[in-house]
DNA sequence: GATGAATGAGGTTTCATTCAT
DNA sequence: TATGAATGAAACCTCATTCAT
């Protein structure tokens, strides 16, 4: 990041490039964005951009490609195992959230693909395996809950993950209008935390209603949300 | 809707104008419509449109508000008075989800001004509104289901709003990318139906958890979701 | 060409903008062409040219067709009707080798086509139609003379056809090349005046070999070259 | 031609690069050809090239040098002496026909130096020589002719090769548009004889017409024309 | 009021060529 | 020597907007 670009550095290059591109992307959307920008991010000249990437287009897959790469590393970098189920649930719920708020360019990036109808993504092999992993540890905790009559039967992991991904993303890429509407700061710090708090209430509130041994106190939050400063309850229990 | 244009009609022509700008922003953003495209969709030259709006970036502001106008004019719509809490409850989720559904643009226009930061919600006095009233409605049902029991008490209900809009809002807005990944048709008949009772579910699970009279037996979905076919249960009590 | 441009004539303009194209075409070839240069010529903004024009593949096929029209007419206007066939024909081979010094750009554009491998002429529908005409006055003076015992008979008219032109066309095509290897200036007004009177000579001495009546004497040259100052025979009888 | 490339092998490199170029350069002409994909075709670096060729133009005017020299090695390997002149003015007719249809690249070299104008040939001394030969060659037959009653006299040489060369070149060089105009694929192998003999009629008509010896039979077409099958006669007496 | 010709600024992409490694 | 990263200049094309008719 703080390294001067080195001369005849392909790799560098294209990274410098890619986080360039990524930057632009992510502040303006495909159509948004100009690769004029980009170059002048980069340090690099249009001619190179163009030697390494064919296209504004290809660019804008390799960047997409990367976001789903990003998701998919810090899914599998959650350290989940041996984790009771409510707990388990809550850190992914947080985690989700988490990374929305750490690699704010997902929220973009998605849209956008989504503002393109998936066009990019249906053509991209790398994006599907995406969930894999992620469908694993799911049904995981799901059935480790149902066994231990925890969670009710019958959820669909599906739903479920979207839901949670609902809950986070939502708020923060509609954060500007929901900020107006409500005349409330939804990036402040506080109502973050507040948010997280909501998140896994609501989470947990749908799988333990109709459990087996009813309704659990929602725990407090885990102790320190990843990579960020202590964040404080404010829950009553 | 079906009267021909007739000349000097310029209320006529103004809507076809904002119609046919409301169909271009709604598919392809701000950045990626295309005046042109919206002048051959509305059948009118250049000039009268910009007659009529004194930029891409007024029409577009004018379409907006328009589209805010549309989820007003829904919610005001919603004949809630006089039923139980849990029931408004289950029909104001079920609405706002019909109302995504039913008017696409929506969440195109709010993707499109939350990308530009909302820059232009903020000059629009009209937008505020649309809380206003939601506002009341929302704390009526909530206050009169904690007087009565049946749901917990300290629910925010900016967050509330907030994550009912997210389960349905997410779900649609980025069903392209969520549908690669599931390998779901998310925009299915069954799948809709499905996701429409699992976001009522979670609400009212959220609602209860923890109410002085427990965990309520979640309700069949209402009757008649607005417009569309009778949806069946597939809930287990 | 000694109009000023008028302002909003749409007509003129494209008219500005299609000479200034046959010009650079007919100078660079397609691929040498350069659509600044066509702007800079026609006075126009570049835009314009693109408003007019989709494309500079399209201008040129416009050039192309053009081009072909301008032979047609060219070959329409040619006053054949009563003449003797051998008078007809050496009419027809000066004509040909006329059109091909006047319209010069002709030849580049043909050339140009030909370097595409007719890519462009082939999806043009107005082209074929040279033809049609052409065909039916060669016919007609061919078997006139064959009729009054001029001309051999069994003579194809399409090989005559291309043999005329060719001896014509190939002349002016590559005089630079053809000067270089023989010393001379193919253009200069005494070679084209030797040239002229040697394809009549070629063409005529083919159709009367072997012809019933025999050997004609290959008659002088017609007295006035079209548009052309008088021209001297050098033919010995 | 079947050996592999040796490193430090610079004819080798040499020679494939000029292949290559005159590929590129005989498909697309000047302007058309890109130096990219020459070194693709060649199996080069683009230092490599560069190394061997100052530029582009002059790796052009290398395989226009080439160009020419093919030409004239085909025209000297000619075996013309001793054969009666009737004889070899047709063999002469048909090698240059057949030259043009095996050695392609030579027609579009030429008019792609055409379209420049002869600037390349100008600045090329290897070019003048090419003529020097054949002149002789022309002249010899020419005048054996003449000596022996069977050509007519005061025949311009120089026209009369630019006719012999005319009626086979632009019979190819244009046949992508005559093909189109005439509806007859002038590359067919029928054709293709059927033009031959049509090139060898008409020149010996011309030279015969008015010879003292009268209008000779013309002859049947040599036994065999370069590399093709017999071709059959289809001449009348 | 309606048409579409005209424009300035800027968009993406290409190309021959050079030069560090 | 060989590779391919890097470059400047310029290519084709697009877009929102204005303005003569």
């Amino acid at each position: 990041m703080s390294e001067k670009p080195r001369k005849r550095d392909a790799i560098g290059t294209q990274e410098r490039i890619l986080a360039a591109a990524q930057a632009e992307f992510a502040r303006k959307g495909y159509d948004g964005a100009r690769v004029d920008a980009i170059i002048v991010r980069a340090k690099v000249s249009k001619n190179l951009l163009y030697h390494h990437f064919r296209s504004k287009e290809e660019l804008y897959v390799k960047v997409l490609e990367r976001t789903y790469e990003t998701m998919r590393r810090r899914q599998e970098a959650l350290p989940l195992a041996g984790l009771e189920p409510v707990e388990a649930m809550q850190k992914l719920c947080e985690a989700t959230f988490q990374t929305f708020i750490e690699e704010p360019e997902v929220i973009i990036m998605m849209n956008t693909e989504n503002l393109h109808r998936g066009r990019h993504v249906a053509k991209s092999p790398i994006i599907r395996q995406l969930y894999s992993r992620l469908s694993t540890t799911m049904e995981t905790i799901l059935s480790e809950g149902e066994k231990r009559g925890v969670f009710r039967s019958g959820v669909d992991p599906v739903e479920l993950y979207i839901s949670i991904s609902a809950l986070g993303y939502f708020y923060l890429s509609n954060r500007f209008t929901l900020s107006m509407i409500f005349d409330r700061d939804l990036k402040a710090p506080d109502n973050l935390e507040r948010r997280r708090a909501h998140i896994v209430d609501m989470t947990l509130a749908y799988l333990t209603a109709g459990a087996p041994l009813g309704q659990v106190i929602p725990p407090a939050p885990s102790a320190e949300p990843p990579e960020r400063p202590a964040a404080r309850s404010r829950r009553k229990a």
